[in-house]
DNA sequence: AAACACCGTTCCATATTATGGAACGTACGG
DNA sequence: CCGTACGTTCCATAATATGGAACGGTGTTT
């Protein structure tokens, strides 16, 4: 076959993908009929799978859903982040300290990937995942994670850029992204102004390793009322705080960057 | 081919098992040797694999590890469990409020499989992990679990357990099993006596939902010296409580069961 | 109660794909 | 500088996955 893939390791991806985000499961002529596979094909896929722990059924009607093999995966993933283990009881102070739902992430292409989300006691806002990604160009994580890399590391990266307008706020060129960095890279934190998410503010800091490179960003984000715009340099010290105790626990000397 | 399986299918599960256990990573000539594979279709699956986010390469080695798609996947698997994501305040406030480390399990087979696990801030004791599975006979959550089974069912259940002896308190018969099961459904509430895991001690208590099954149990843990015998009753209490809020949420009306 | 429609499941001839052997380029160690 | 081992690519062909047909079961309609 043609390109890089193989088919049946493709089409079984697609039925996986297809499930995630499928609440109550789908049924194999359905799964067949939104990916144009016959049905004998979708039911041996999802038998293969089903046998392996990647898919199950659903106790009363029947229908294909993921199996919670994906969950023990993508856990077993996260705890080979060595990162992640050490951070998880400074993210959760913070989170405690502020009120406000923390989080931790990593850079991948142009995006910030959650790795790790803290949210208090009395938070019940479920918008971001673990797992999940936000564009660098509009997230405070983003653009600390961006602030790590070299001149020309990072105008390669601006260049591929393709721009969607979240918000009234989002930064929709290259000059006003980098600008941003900058900013970030001077203050020591990085600001999400209302960019992604209408309402919502998000002041990140970066998180070094022992090589003193940028490797991860903390957050905290909220409300605009309450993540105000006049307290951004009191919010933004206690992220710092935690970003460079977690920095020094992966074994990063301050003065050591570039 | 033979059996239920589909090769492709089951050598790219094969793989993608291997690296979930190899913190990391691993190169195509070392995975071929591994899983007696052709490092040609290693490095096939691989590609196709690294295509679509579920394998990454190492940024210096060049190793292989999986790829951040799996937590993805996983954490989109997890919040299509409703249960999960209205329990998760509640057992927050549980975790705050007894200073020890806090799950929520639904039953798999034979196994309770964590689906929430809640540190409380001072933590960092890491052996139990979301997604991983314990077994029903030497876990307070599974003999929760497992007492919301029908007579037949249960004895169903109980006849396919292969037991280990996890520690010298291990119970390792039926009898004893149905006697801790029975004792659980009697009180409200299952107890693991260092029966999985030597000088760790687990109190749980079932969650019903609007038909009055039991779907799952929430419990804490820790050192018996933490989770100690003669305070049982107390513990106990803090953890019925929760699990009857979080029935609560799910459509329960106590009473209506059976 | 019978008929109909649709779904999930199974089987198998064959079309199509995945395999693995050979070869190549690169990097590392001696 | 040379040898070794690894990752990668290509392709003839062996082996597998495909999908068409058929079946049983369930729910709905007449």
């Amino acid at each position: 076959m043609e390109g890089k893939g193989v088919q049946v390791l493709d089409r079984a991806l697609d039925i996986i993908e297809l499930l995630s985000v499928e609440r109550d499961g789908l049924g194999v002529t359905e799964i067949g009929l939104k990916l144009d596979l016959h049905k004998s094909t979708v039911h041996r896929l999802l038998s293969a799978l089903a046998g392996r722990g990647y898919i199950e059924r659903d106790d009363n009607r029947g229908a294909y859903r993921l199996g919670l093999k994906f969950v023990e995966i993508g856990s077993l993933r996260l705890n080979q982040l060595e990162l992640k283990t050490e951070a998880s009881s400074y993210l959760r102070r913070l989170a405690n300290t502020v009120g406000q739902p923390v989080h931790l992430a990593i850079l991948r292409g142009l995006d910030a990937v959650y790795i790790e989300k803290i949210d208090p006691v009395a938070s019940i806002r479920m918008y971001s995942q673990i797992g999940k990604r936000i564009p660098v160009y509009c997230s405070a994580l983003g653009k600390c994670l961006l602030s790590g890399l070299g001149k020309d590391e990072l105008e390669s990266a601006l260049a591929g850029i393709e721009f969607t307008r979240f918000t009234a706020k989002t930064k929709t060129t290259v000059g006003e992204v980098r600008a941003d960095i900058e900013g970030a890279k001077r203050r020591g934190w990085g600001l999400d102004d209302e960019e992604h998410e209408a309402g919502i503010r998000c002041i990140a800091s970066p998180v070094r390793d022992y090589t003193g490179r940028i490797i991860a960003a903390v957050s905290v984000s909220g409300d605009r009322r309450v993540i105000a715009a006049d307290r951004d340099e009191e919010t933004a010290g206690v992220v710092m705080e935690t970003a460079a105790e977690i920095s020094k626990r992966m074994g990063y000397v301050p003065g050591m960057e570039e």
